[in-house]
DNA sequence: TTGAAAGCGCTAACAA
DNA sequence: TTGTTAGCGCTTTCAA
């Protein structure tokens, strides 16, 4: 495959002035730009990135760390990623934690080696100390996850206020006995819908019911199914359920079907996120909707931007409570 | 950041002794290993791919086409994709084409720009002609997703034969009134898929009825919902329907409840793919499950066979029909 | 407007 | 067992 220096020669120009057409440099007199182009086009040439990488010392790669792909949550966040990264010319690696630190800190060794520029994490279980660590020598940013306190820039929702505005929707529309099914509490996440969840009830003199609340170790239906069956068995049976994610919502609501139970009617129910997927339940989902494409895409702006050693500050963007068939007769 | 000539100087030997050390070459004695590895201790240094890989002429990055991300199918395939390229030092791109010939060029670019050193293309909908041509200098596997007749190596499974299957399971416990919700025949799996609808029908004597058989534009809920709306509105309506992907099959079922009717006691499903979600429906979905993470394992084991250099050849995984409720009252 | 040359960080051939 | 050195393909400084 042609190189540089093969373009240099066809064209008889220097190297220095090939890199210069590449790189559309307004010094360079047309006619030589037609030498070079034709030359480019004669030897079938395609430039480097390794040779440009190096030299720039850069990879132009960027991170995204989701701890599932399998959760739809994240795909309009990563499309918002990728579309705004591929107009600034980078590419997006997508990398699956698992929540497990050891697959982070393969990934981590991409920045540490150079084969990334930087890194947007979503994943609530990260390793914060390391994140924290690796951010004081490359670019880091935190989406919709993120540590209280951290001096890494985030971009997300403000839970508290959405879970509040879910959990009150049930009150409004009659309901006093709403379980809560939460995720891991070690998640700031979750700690933040359980205050907006308690926070309404609070405000409706609804006392707090212990056995209304459970928590999951991940977020997955079967996780949501697990809980429901536990709270179906309970002998004061809630009529509203609050599921801080669709997944665990839909699993819920696969159990409460399969007791014959009919929802909203027997049981109502909330989710958190807005997957494709909750408009496709059997009743549609009421849930709380994230902007998620927007936040990708400012995530990505804002990573872009410290990689080029701009100041970036965190940002709160809204949400939006989202009525279907699942609170609605 | 520390480089390896620093580290050498560090130690007080030759950078192509560090090199050696880092590259876990036993030509070194211990002692110098020593010495060196404490040198990039104490410089906290990390060897930059930027420079291994412009040596080296390559990426260590493997390109993954996929239609569309939100598609659960493409999961499983992407976890035995990557596991097996990050056993082997291989990272993965992960790139959504959206069946748009533009963005797939934007990826082939990365190729052909030594971004990524191969590619695993499971878009059925992919530029053949430029992809053959890629091929020519590139390394490229298919997967899932294939061309008659091409030369690119391909690991996929007996799509007719699955098809055939299912239908004939339809067959069995009763239904002869059995619809086909197909995708675009422009797509070789599609027309496969029909051939094995058309098989099982003939092999039992049933008449085919031209009103039984659509069409969609894409795979997705709503398409499946949209077929199935028209499906309901036939005179003479069928008992059964046999869905070329779950995503149809989920979208169908999702009509015929939203109609107040009963899946299988009205009407049947079997989909194809078993994603996660063919567990979560109500009632559970009968579907056709693939090997996908073996799929693709092998994917990338082929891919990286072929960046080496090696011969490789295609392959043919087995399938599985899984029996759920909504054939099965 | 162009060219010569240095150098990004690494590996490997060759020599010692 | 180790060192010297060329060079992977590109960009950019400096000089002309």
């Amino acid at each position: 495959m042609a190189n540089i220096k093969q373009v240099a020669k066809e064209a008889g120009v220097s190297v220095a002035t090939v890199s210069r057409v590449l790189n559309g440099q307004s010094t360079v007199k047309s006619k030589t730009r037609i030498k070079v182009e034709e030359a480019i086009k004669k030897l079938n040439y395609e430039p480097s990135m390794l040779g440009r990488n190096l030299r720039n010392s850069e990879s132009r790669l960027l991170l995204v760390l989701i701890p599932k792909i399998s959760n739809p949550f994240y795909l309009e966040i990563i499309k918002g990623i990728e579309s705004t990264a591929i107009g600034k010319s980078y590419n997006i690696l997508l990398c699956e934690t698992d929540s497990n630190p050891e697959r982070e800190n393969i990934y981590f060794d991409l920045v540490r080696k150079k084969m990334a520029d930087g890194i947007i994490s979503m994943d609530p279980a990260v390793d914060m100390e390391a994140l924290t660590k690796l951010a004081k020598r490359h670019a880091i940013i935190q989406c919709s996850e993120y540590a209280e306190n951290s001096l890494i820039p985030y971009v997300t929702i403000d839970s508290e206020e959405a879970a509040y505005r879910a959990v009150k929707h049930l009150i409004k529309i009659g309901h006093t006995k709403i379980a809560l099914i939460n995720s891991d509490e070690k998640y700031l996440y979750a700690r933040q819908r359980k205050m907006g969840y308690l926070k309404a009830l609070k405000e409706h003199g609804i006392t707090v019911n212990d056995d209304y609340i459970y928590h999951t170790q991940q977020l997955g239906f079967e996780y949501g199914q697990q809980a429901m069956k536990k709270i179906l068995n309970l002998k004061d049976r809630p009529t509203a359920i609050f599921a801080v994610s669709d997944l665990l919502a839909i699993g819920a609501l696969k159990e409460i079907n399969a007791n014959g139970l009919h929802v909203p009617n027997d049981i109502a129910i909330v989710g958190f996120d807005k997957i494709d997927f909750s408009n496709m339940t059997h009743p549609t989902l009421t849930t709380i909707a994230q902007p998620m494409y927007k936040m990708g895409k400012i995530a990505a702006e804002m990573l872009i931007n410290k990689i080029q050693g701009k100041e970036v500050e965190s940002v709160i963007l809204d949400h939006e409570l989202v009525i279907r068939e699942s609170t609605s007769g």
